[in-house]
RNA sequence: GGGGUGUUAGCUCAGCUGGUUUAGAGCGUCUGCCUGUCACGCAGAAGGUCGAGGGUUCGAGCCCCUUACAUCCCGCCA
């Protein structure tokens, strides 16, 4: 390994313990923290490896005023601490630096904030000197960690035999999915580049020009507007296979996730099973697309035991074509009045609900809802309840019911302490639909992206309901996040045609879209699928972050701006002249 | 584009139902003291257009309106 000493240090401030008592050290560093005690002061001086104390016997007036965070220069002689001195906290709290000669390598202003401690420091400010909040202990460890998850995803890759490519951010707009970042073309007059949405097409070029198995840490650029687990350049672990099917791609997944949770977070408890659940099933029973696998509560329908009841809101409801959905919490048959009037807040507020009805089953079953109901409906309602447990009902046309359910599902998970933050369960959801009708104008649509692969023959795509037919496309979700997304993709030119007319698109209109593609599979294509992990939301996972811009180091604030280098601002009008563009005025 | 929450010292926050003349505390900064601290301690000082603008009121940090900014969410986006 290369070597860290030279002319500014013999060691790193991390790696002097009592070995190292006797001998003559240099260390560079940032002034951490000071503590003047008069004629004997402490310097804790920092840099990447850790924290080392450096004690100056007599004091020194010129260091005292240095302000924290200057960059100094010590050299002194490594002791052992006394016993009552000796700081566990630290890796080299058994020994300080007793020192001799010192000198500034740069000074520090007074600082915006503190690096040292983990105060809460103002988005902006954070920011506007990312490069101090960088040095805080929190973040330069989240960022080391990234570092290293990328290297290890890098290695098993490599491992189970895939092969690294790079390919272009100067590309086209592609037709479907977020809006692209453009970047003006100078050589070609009103041209545009476009940057990635993700490398797509051209990791299938790569599986058509015969290279197997593709992958790539990935950038990828959406214009779109942001969240906390949102960026407008993100990375995926993007990955292609040839002559492949569902599980080939699958197995990349089951083998890859369980193994880095376990491998970077130690104490974690790692389900290895992956169940499938298919897109429907994960609509009725956990309400959306990316259930936490954690939350024991399971939603049932329970349309058919409200209908023709005395419950008239819900009965009328059905008879419009309504269903209910049934969403029990476990344990909470003794909860106080307030908890169930809260929860029928939440609903109203949060999920745009008329309200939320709910059943009891204590030694009886209670509440308003109960009353309206006979013995039998209410007995098959306390069976999928259970005992001491209450159930809450969702009354609505089917999507939405369903999601309003998934959402208190969610929300009784968390109140009800019923998942384990130590635990990382994982699922599949496939058998999403292939096209689903657009609400505006009633047409026939792509549900996913156009690449994927239809489970149907071109027969059946002839003659099925179209919205029957499910895509060969999968989510991996683990905890309720979606970090992955995949499938096979659709490499038969007849059936890709098929799939796009029957979305309303003509043969002209795909040739010109992907022309890139469609032309290289009138060469022979091999049958190819894959998927994309996204790298940052694994981070944050990982080192248990809510925000995914605390897992990189330079990130746009939430309204695409970096206040550090000012982007994005305005350039010069010559700058304007060369890629031949006129701003136009607002409004 | 829409909604929630917030904006008081460099930073974090308190400030009651509108009414102690001079708006408080901790951290930081500055000055002084301190030989065993490691969130050092002690004494003192500086530091405020209460985001901005308008209104209600005898009186506004607090109530109302407008606006800016931040953040979270919906739309959008894998």
């Amino acid at each position: 390994m290369l070597s860290l000493k030279s002319k500014y240090r013999t060691h790193t401030c991390g790696e002097l313990t009592e070995k190292n008592v006797g001998e003559t050290v240099t260390l560079s560093g940032w002034v951490h923290r000071k503590r003047d005690h008069g004629s004997l002061l402490f310097v804790d001086l920092r840099d990447n490896y850790g924290i080392t104390q450096c004690v100056f016997d007599g004091g020194d007036e010129n260091l005292e005023k240095i302000h924290p965070e200057s960059v100094i220069k010590i050299t002194g002689t490594v002791v052992a601490r006394d016993k009552e001195a000796i700081n566990d906290k630290l890796p080299t709290g058994h020994i300080e630096i007793k020192s001799g000669k010192w000198e500034v390598l740069t000074n520090a202003d007074v600082l915006p904030f503190q690096v040292f401690g983990d105060d809460d420091v103002p988005e902006d400010l954070r920011y506007q000197y990312r490069f101090l909040d960088l040095r805080r202990e929190k973040l330069h460890k989240n960022i080391l960690m990234r570092n290293k998850i990328i290297k290890w995803l890098r290695d098993q890759m490599w491992e189970m035999g895939f092969s690294e490519f790079q390919t272009p951010l100067l590309t086209a707009d592609s037709p479907e999915g977020a809006r692209c970042f453009l970047v003006p073309s100078r050589l070609h007059h009103g041209k545009f580049y476009a940057l990635p949405q993700a490398p797509q097409m051209f990791k299938q070029l790569l599986q058509v020009s015969g290279f197997d198995r593709y992958f790539q840490i990935a950038p990828c650029f959406r214009d779109e507007d942001l969240r906390a687990d949102r960026l407008l350049e993100f990375y995926q672990l993007d990955l292609e296979m040839s002559f492949v099917d569902l599980p080939d791609v699958q197995a990349v997944g089951e083998e890859l996730l369980p193994k880095l949770i376990k491998t970077f977070v130690p104490d974690a408890i790692v389900s290895d099973e992956v169940p499938h659940i298919s897109f429907d099933d994960a609509m009725l029973k956990y309400g959306c697309d990316k259930p936490d696998m954690r939350n024991p509560i399971l939603i049932s329908d329970v349309t058919e035991i409200f209908r023709g009841s005395d419950f008239g809101i819900f009965a009328n409801a059905i008879e419009n074509g309504a269903v209910v959905r049934a969403v029990p919490a476990p344990k909470s048959s003794d909860k106080p009045r307030s908890w169930f009037d809260k929860l029928g807040d939440y609903a109203v507020k949060e999920l745009g609900l008329g309200g939320l009805g709910y059943i009891v089953f204590a030694e009886e079953a209670k509440g308003p809802v109960a009353k309206k109901l006979d013995e039998a409906r209410i007995a098959k309602l306390h069976e999928i309840a259970g005992d001491n447990s209450s159930l809450f009902f969702i009354c609505d046309e089917e999507e939405k019911a369903a999601k309003a359910a998934g959402k208190l599902r969610n929300k009784l998970g968390e109140d009800l302490g019923l998942i384990n933050p130590k635990e990382f369960k994982f699922c599949w959801v496939d058998n999403f639909p292939f096209f689903e009708r657009n609400e505006e104008d009633g047409s026939i649509q792509m549900t996913h992206n156009p690449f994927s692969y239809p489970i149907a023959t071109l027969e059946e795509l002839d003659t099925k309901d179209p919205l029957t037919i499910k895509a060969a496309q999968f989510d991996m979700v683990m905890n309720g996040i979606e970090i992955c997304s995949g499938g096979l993709r659709n490499y038969n030119p007849e059936v890709m045609l098929k799939c796009f007319n029957i979305a309303g698109y003509d043969v002209e209109n795909v040739k010109k879209n992907f022309a890139g593609l469609y032309t290289s599979f009138q060469y022979g294509a091999p049958p190819h699928g894959g998927c994309a992990f996204g790298i940052d939301r694994l981070v944050c996972e990982i080192v248990g972050e809510p925000a995914v811009r605390e897992v990189v180091a330079f990130p746009a604030n939430q309204r695409g701006q970096d206040l550090l280098m000012g982007s994005p601002n305005e350039v010069s009008e010559q700058q304007l002249r060369d890629v031949h563009i006129q701003v136009r005025k607002r409004g």
